[in-house]
DNA sequence: GGCACTTTTTGCGATTTCGAAATATCTAGC
DNA sequence: GCTAGATATTTCGAAATCGCAAAAAGTGCC
């Protein structure tokens, strides 16, 4: 119905997109993939150059024809801010114009905090970075745990800081750095960043399963974050479990704390080791029947959530990761045990490569997508 | 990222559209909903009417300023064809240009029916629903069940008709008709028809669930309907049941017949009334244990979607919309009670006012959304 | 009736985009 | 070295679109 058009200022924006990501390198495979003109579009590209954003940097001779003329986005033509936080923890990024990562930084908050410590924080963070880069940064953006609104920048509810409850957040730090400031689920700033950092750089199409001190999805479709009505998808951590009639939620069964435990027979109360993905990273593999019945809950989840989504990859973040590739192919192999249906399943789950800094890196490429070149 | 602009043709087309769906009545507001100047869709319009696509239809006075002079498309522009087939019957549809249903009409196919047979009676359908509308169609959509690329216009796999594997249906039709032929799966259909011709008018997010001879559902996610990476979403009446351990399929607990074998305590084996909804229609409405049980096993389903999905409406379809209401609020009821995260969430399930003709309403559907006016 | 006000529709010059042809720049083959 | 072929970029007139101002067509108040 609609055409994949776009008009001048939004076809400068995509087209810095298009740079960053690498898809396209070249005036005319920037038309291509864009659906203008080549005209049109090497007007706009002038116009990026002539004002510092972007730079022809050599030629691409390919096997026959006028060579390309390589395009790259100047690195210091400006960056964007990454902030994420969650009850813990405050880490911001810095990634420059040409996508990146320039600076990371970490702040353990106190025990307990409140909402205003934890805005101070980000703020303080986020003016360091400005202070560092010598520049105030193009624009800014935030993972926020919990509910969000990313329209009016409110962040609606989180349990663990005290007094988070419709928070203007966004507002307030636009407020004091005047450039856009977009919010955005934790888990769906990390889908994002699966896209412009990760293994998702040529997918459409996939999930993103976070198994931290809950456990939460979000999806990617048709290149689109999938939000919900209410800006609540992806919340399968309430699910009942057993689901016929199960007293338990999936939290309580698949959360990486709750997996410490099962795997290490823990109980509730025992206390947990402070860095949970270097304690799955020291655990000898063992085929134990614990282990084989947390593989058999995740493969159930994944092999559900595949036949209602058809997506091409799962995508596994959070401290799990650490149980590698080996702890993915054992989900796959199990789902496929399940049920005739899920024998020839498409099926492919991958730890993902990025760390503990996924979040952040979700964040600025929220920045990123947010940011159009000035008229 | 990219702006919800459309060029010349498509900008007509989405008119069309949009008034076809009464969502904007005048040159103004149409100029509003498409995101367009005023100037350049009054020319729009004016071509359409002077091609005979639409009329002006009297003024309508609002409270203050110019009237705004009505835009109707005129019904004798053409005519749309919508077809739906299983492996019991075909339906075809005859929708005029402005959106009106003007014909429908059933065939039964002989029992057992192989994939010559299914199309020879689809394109003897379509030729007698064109001679009495005295002019071909405009476009044609065909409702498909099993899996479909649309793309390619390729039916590829539907265990129950004899065959039934990678069939050139969409070709097929075209080269009879010379008019543009579109294949959807079944069941994304009809949340097409539900968007246009049913209580999906105003709403963005909602689900269809397809209990029939199996148990399918399709999504409707910011008005684009969720295909998956390889058009299979929807699948979970492959779900294992019960989720954590069982042996059966949700097929084999939610389809019709299983849920009227177990709220009548027919045996697997036991032959079923012919025309199921009639049956489903005819019950006497008792709290029996079975009857909880269904609504426990559909709570469950639609409970867990909902945290998955965040939809608005969950819209029932098929036999088993003749328990009406009752059902659908028993559902709802017994969602709340399963987990304390579903209590608070925002759920509606609806019995569809669409009948048996949605099928090939949505069919009629996809055709009307992939006519575009010639140049 | 006349005037202020509101909203819709139309008119028009400026801007943007397009399409196609012209030009540029390479490889391959003779 | 020259020519044919291929692909990338630029040029340029035509077409589409926009933004804004003007005109049109009502209501309500005096």
């Amino acid at each position: 119905m609609r055409k994949n058009s776009v008009d001048q200022r939004d076809l400068r924006a995509a087209a810095v997109l298009h740079l960053r990501s690498r898809l396209a390198t070249s005036r005319s495979s920037l038309a291509r993939a864009l659906d203008a003109s080549p005209s049109t579009l090497g007007l706009h590209v002038d116009q990026l150059i002539a004002r510092g954003y972007a730079t022809e940097s050599g030629l691409d001779q390919g096997a026959l024809g006028r060579p390309r003329r390589l395009l790259t986005l100047r690195p210091e033509a400006g960056w964007f801010a990454g902030v994420e936080f969650n009850a813990e923890r405050v880490q911001v990024v810095r990634v420059d114009f040409a996508g990146t990562v320039r600076a990371t930084e970490v702040w353990q908050l106190p025990a307990e905090p409140d909402a205003a410590t934890v805005m101070k924080q980000i703020v303080q963070m986020l003016e360091k970075l400005a202070r560092e880069a010598g520049a105030p940064p193009l624009a800014i953006g935030i993972g926020t745990p919990g509910l969000v609104d990313p329209r009016s920048g409110m962040a609606i509810h989180y349990s663990f800081v005290r007094g988070w409850r419709d928070v203007p957040l966004g507002p307030t730090v636009q407020a004091r750095f005047a450039v856009p400031v977009t919010l955005e689920n934790n888990l769906r700033a990390i889908a994002l960043a699966e896209r412009w950092f990760g293994g998702g750089r040529d997918l459409n199409d996939y999930v993103i399963l976070g198994p931290r001190s809950g456990f939460g999805i979000s999806i990617m479709h048709g290149g689109q974050v999938l939000r919900g009505a209410h800006h609540a998808a992806g919340e399968i951590g309430r699910w009942p479990w057993p689901l016929a009639g199960g007293s338990h939620e999936l939290h309580d069964k698949l959360s990486a704390p709750a997996v410490y435990r099962r795997l290490t027979g823990l109980f509730e109360d025992d206390p947990l080791p402070p860095d949970l993905g270097a304690a799955f990273g020291g655990m000898v593999a063992e085929d134990t029947l614990e282990w084989q019945e947390v593989v058999g809950d995740y493969a159930r989840v994944i092999g559900c959530l595949q036949l209602l989504l058809d997506t091409e990859v799962f995508f596994l973040h959070g401290p799990l990761t650490a149980l590698g590739q080996r702890f993915c192919t054992a989900i796959t192999t199990a789902a496929r045990g399940i049920a005739p249906a899920m024998a020839e399943m498409p099926l492919q789950i991958i730890p993902s490569a990025l760390g503990d800094d996924a979040g952040a890196l979700g964040a600025a490429s929220v920045a990123m997508e947010a940011w159009t070149p000035p008229a």
